[in-house]
RNA sequence: GGCCGAGUGGCAGAAUGGUCAUGCAGAGGACUGCAAAUCCUUUGACAUCGGUUCGAUUCCGGUCUCGGCCUCCA
């Protein structure tokens, strides 16, 4: 089996080969925690689990490790307005991001560094780059020199003279080149900040990626992921970093081998974000559709095109989940973890075609019902493991949080009395006043089964 | 302005140089007291103009439209 990757640094599909098939080695860049997460970062989040299931599911060992920044001027920012201290504000932030990941399925990581923690590891990092002459201080900043790096624009793509053209910002005066870029910054007196060579200061932004993924990784690991917008710079600058911290150049790099961007997640046409002020929070719509659901949705799209938020598109989802899980109640019996069915593992393993796993993922539902078979079901429920869906009770799918159970069960037992009495138009109403509470009657050989709509 | 990418049926969304994507919705049927769930059958598409080809939705070029990045961003 070939597994394929599209690369954005070859802007090609590749086969993808570990550097150590024992280990294959991901980093994915994770959020700034000054708030909460909104819809589009869980795209990110929901593309890179689905990817971490898949080669855990194919390799035997994989290491992921996603990053928190949590130190930030955004951060700052918010200390500022709120007056809540810093790490009380990154605290409660990466517990509402744990808990926005646990509904959506999305696996803890191996590792999730924080930027405060690698700050020394940071400082080895600058003091290496402006050794070797790729770095220069200026005003109390360290900064990249990016004519020094041969490779810049390898990935995004661009060159020195596109940047220049296409500059829409005002290039800080210290700067020797307008695409230089600030490894340290210097810190005023009571501002969060750590002493180094430079001075009190805190680390760019830059810096943490290249800093933290060597440190859980290693100098070179498999693949590094994130959204389509972190191309340039964020990327593109790391690159820079750690390809000159390490002696390489473009075409003999020690750093990631596979770049891998998820589109981004649109509302009406343009990008969720927060500066656009278009956005969902995850809790937002957690509270209205099943984390599950969520991600279903996510998945029936390639990651790497962009997907249009819809409420529709949410509804349509949960349409198909319960109809998923209906299955899995209709068909008793408990399955045991396997491995998935070939067709399903050779449908991600082309670039993770999520969409065209879900289709196999109908083809083994049809079947499930139409055999209605134990071995059915595992094939279609360890397929859809691998997505990281189908992972709860259906029990607990259809009637988890409703809590007037007794008064359903007398109102079935009332409209039963009626049907036997063949006073349909009393069950009717029954029904149709179960349904008013959000209830769904089935009537089965088994009896009359109920579930939330 | 520069760089990158996309345009598929009512909607969502894959693959593919010639034969069924798939799902939701719609239509007809089976089952049911009627429904629901399920099963069977079914309608319907490849932005546009040229080129290559025996044949193009699929390859190449132009046009139009849309989006991302160039500032923080998943």
């Amino acid at each position: 089996m070939t597994i394929t990757f599209y690369n954005t640094l070859s802007s090609k599909k590749e086969e993808f080969l570990p550097i150590n098939p024992e280990n294959v080695r991901m980093y994915v860049c994770g959020p700034t925690v000054y708030d909460r997460a909104h819809v589009g970062n869980a795209r990110s989040a929901v593309v890179f689990d689905s990817l971490y299931r898949f080669l855990k599911e194919v390799f035997p060992k994989v290491t992921f490790a996603r990053n928190f920044t949590d130190v930030d001027d955004k951060i700052i920012n918010k200390h500022k307005q709120t007056g809540k201290p810093i790490t009380e504000i990154t605290e409660e932030t990466i517990q509402w991001f744990h808990e926005d990941m646990d509904t959506l399925n999305v696996l803890r990581p191996d590792f999730e560094p924080r930027a405060t923690e690698t700050i020394p590891e940071m400082i080895e990092l600058v003091k290496d780059l402006v050794d070797k002459g790729f770095a220069y201080e200026a005003e109390g900043h360290v900064l990249f020199d990016v004519t020094k790096f041969q490779g810049y624009g390898v990935l995004s793509k661009r060159s020195m003279e596109d940047m220049i053209e296409g500059a829409r910002v005002e290039v800080a005066p210290y700067k020797k080149n307008p695409a230089d870029f600030v490894l340290w910054k210097p810190s005023n007196e009571g501002e969060v900040g750590w002493d180094s060579p430079f001075g009190y200061g805190r680390p760019g932004w830059h810096l943490e990626c290249s800093a933290m993924s060597k440190k859980y990784l290693g100098e070179s690991f498999d693949i590094h992921g994130g959204g389509q917008d972190l191309i340039f710079p964020h990327h593109e600058n790391e690159i820079a970093q750690s390809y000159c911290a390490c002696g390489c150049d473009a075409k003999h790099h020690k750093y990631a081998n596979y770049w891998v961007h998820n589109g981004m997640l649109m509302v009406d046409g343009k990008k969720m974000s927060k500066s656009l002020g278009n956005f969902y929070s995850i809790r937002d719509i957690i509270n209205k559709y099943p984390g599950e659901v969520i991600r279903f949705f996510m998945l029936s799209t390639h990651y790497h095109q962009p997907l249009n938020f819809t409420f529709e598109g949410l509804d349509n989802a949960k349409t198909v989940m319960n109809k998923f899980y209906n299955a899995l109640l209709n068909i008793k019996g408990e399955v045991k973890q396997e491995q998935a069915p070939s067709e399903f593992i050779e449908a991600l393993s082309d670039d993770l075609n999520t969409p065209k796993a879900i289709a196999i993922l109908h083809e083994l539902f049809n079947n499930l019902n139409k055999e209605q078979s134990l071995e059915a079901k595992s094939k279609f429920v360890n397929s859809a493991r691998v997505l990281g869906l189908l992972l709860q009770d259906a029990e607990t799918w259809f009637k988890g949080d409703v809590d007037n159970e007794g008064e359903i069960v007398a109102l079935i037992g009332e409209r039963n009395d009626a049907k036997k009495n063949k006073d349909y138009k009393k069950a009717d109403e029954i029904r149709a006043k179960l349904f008013e509470m959000g209830i769904i009657i089935e009537d089965t050989k088994e009896g009359v089964k109920w579930k939330k709509a």
